[in-house]
DNA sequence: CGTAGGTCTGTGAACGTTCCCAGACTGCGA
DNA sequence: TCGCAGTCTGGGAACGTTCACAGACCTACG
């Protein structure tokens, strides 16, 4: 029999209620941990749902209360990148840890095309979720400007150039950036170049400005290549490129690992050796940094605080509490690996 | 601002009821499409949802009608991996494109301790799903003999061998195991080895199997080494155990793609080329496949097809189906590449 | 001793939906 | 003409919780 048996009644807060021999009230204001609950009803109150096998419905409490108690994770990516990125994935890690601490529900949306983001529009006007978090939202975006119109609780992870009035946890990728570049100048590279990506974004604008900055006069735009996505197809067919206009080329700042080991493909394709005929640096310092071969001299960006903060950020909101609206930027390291 | 304007009241059934000169049950009726509406009254219901932006109350339905309709997909890895695998993702992307259709919200359950087993039991029995998929159960699970003692409609994927009474969605290990490694073999090699894997499961146990019915009489035992994870450590650290005990290896079966990847990289530090010295295959077909240098001979599995199937196993019990008691093996196929 | 203020408890009402029943209307065959 | 089956609609009741309110009790102070 797969269908299985009948399910048993849940008990509800009148069992409770009967077997601790008290009211309703009560027993909710035990479980709410309010004030003005007597010592012996509490543990009365306590025994009696451990005794009855007691747990909160979530629907009625939502119901009454008017509140979901979920907040919405909305990643602008295509469902492939969502799960291959490890950057996201440790953010989402980090939301999910304090979220699930507060009690409150984490529920994934995955923008990958127009329509998705209209279905997730209404999902969000629809009050399925308390509040949201908003991952990699580019210029322009439509979620992030009804997000605002519905006053929906929100924070940014990452900072979307054109939207006021929602704080944003995000990191310094200029200077981190910059700090990497220069560190690979420092090995007396000459031709360095960068495989660009995401430049509707901040994270990937920014990374670019702090290449730029680093080379200062020797900036080269055309040792400059740029693709959407970060991934490892972005990385190989971006150092072909390269490769195609500066032969000589002897340094590359990849915008993220998952790019730079599509570079390490590349050159390996071309008979190049890392890092004796190019140094190779990334950016994000993910799983992917320590399977490269060789290892990744990267830029450490702290993922997983970011998924806290931004969680912590929308539920003070939700608990009401003046929120600042600017943003917060964490900082960056440098891992020096085998690969510069 | 950061904190929100206060959110306007949300239109309920009875402002569409009221737009539309009609009762509460009539437009309950035709939002759950049901029998005995006229078409008079459709038309004049759908006309008034769209006009007052009516959005359905999920936790006044879901305490109404006692369901919660959201799906539990139950996952035994550690939360690192579960980010990590491809399989594991391709599934959910599967599961969750089954549930989507079907109106259900899908809420990922990583067990990655103890501690996590107690609690995703207890949020099991609390309710808060109507039906389960269990991924990758060990033998002796406590989540999977809960399930089956509450009576919550399930379904798995793999098949864990002692439990009965919850369908299952496989894949043929032994044979895909069986067939590749005698792909393996007819490419001449004479010392073939394996990199096993998570034991204490049946994928891993059936590739095991089926790796030493393909070598018959010629099974050394002494060419195989297991690790607990499929992981790409697994696969760097099996490959240097399995090249100090026998040096002139010449053919590896590694039990997942990333082990193969793994494996990979550690026939590269000890200077030994592919496929040319040693030929190396995987298993699954994964993201890892193409990524490896050189590309991947491995099994396909049909990872999104096993979420879906998972997913319509639940949906139909949900709907009160007689579903067969016994699982369904999906084939698998060869994918050759340059590995061997 | 009366009263004020604090603490604690019980109860009715409400959240928005679905389910069920009663009843109105229609068409059709006896 | 009547009854009956089928179609359609309206409204009461209930799901399990929280909140507001009312009232009981205790202590302490004038």
């Amino acid at each position: 029999m797969a269908t299985g048996a009948a399910r048993p009644r849940r008990a509800t807060i009148h069992d409770v209620a009967a077997e601790a021999g008290l009211s309703r009230g009560t027993v909710s204001r035990v479980i709410n941990a309010e004030r003005y609950v007597s010592d012996d009803a509490r543990v009365a109150v306590e025994a009696a749902i451990a005794k009855v096998g007691y747990v909160r419905n979530t629907a009625a409490r939502n119901l009454k209360t008017q509140q979901s108690h979920a907040i919405g994770l909305i990643v602008h990516e295509p469902h492939s990148l969502f799960l291959e990125d490890p950057v996201i994935g440790a953010i989402l890690l980090g939301t999910n840890a304090i979220l699930s601490e507060a009690d409150y529900q984490l529920v994934s949306l995955v923008i990958d095309s127009d329509r998705d983001s209209d279905r997730v529009a209404e999902y969000l006007s629809g009050g399925f979720v308390d509040g949201v978090i908003i991952i990699s939202a580019r210029s322009g975006d439509p979620i992030a400007h009804a997000v605002v119109k519905l006053g929906i609780p929100a924070a940014f992870v990452g900072h979307p150039p054109d939207i006021e009035g929602i704080p944003f946890i995000g990191i310094d990728n200029f200077a981190g950036a910059k700090a990497i570049t220069e560190r690979l100048l420092a090995t007396g590279r000459r031709r360095v170049g960068m495989i660009a990506s995401a430049l509707d974004r901040d994270s990937g604008q920014d990374r670019l400005a702090g290449f730029r900055a680093a080379l200062g006069d020797a900036f080269d735009p055309s040792l400059v290549v740029d693709y959407p996505l970060y991934s490892h197809g972005t990385g190989l067919s971006g150092m072909r490129e390269l490769l195609s206009r500066a032969p000589d080329i002897d340094g590359v700042f990849a915008a993220s690992d998952s790019i730079a080991a599509g570079a390490l493909d590349g050159l390996r394709e071309a008979g190049r050796h890392v890092p004796d005929d190019v140094g190779i640096v990334g950016f994000d310092d993910s799983a992917w940094a320590l399977r490269c071969q060789p290892t990744l001299s990267t830029v450490r960006q702290p993922a997983d605080a970011l998924g806290r903060l931004a969680a912590e950020r929308v539920l003070s909101q939700l608990r009401g509490e003046q929120v600042p609206d600017s943003g917060t930027l964490l900082p960056t390291s440098i891992v020096w690996r085998d690969s510069a």
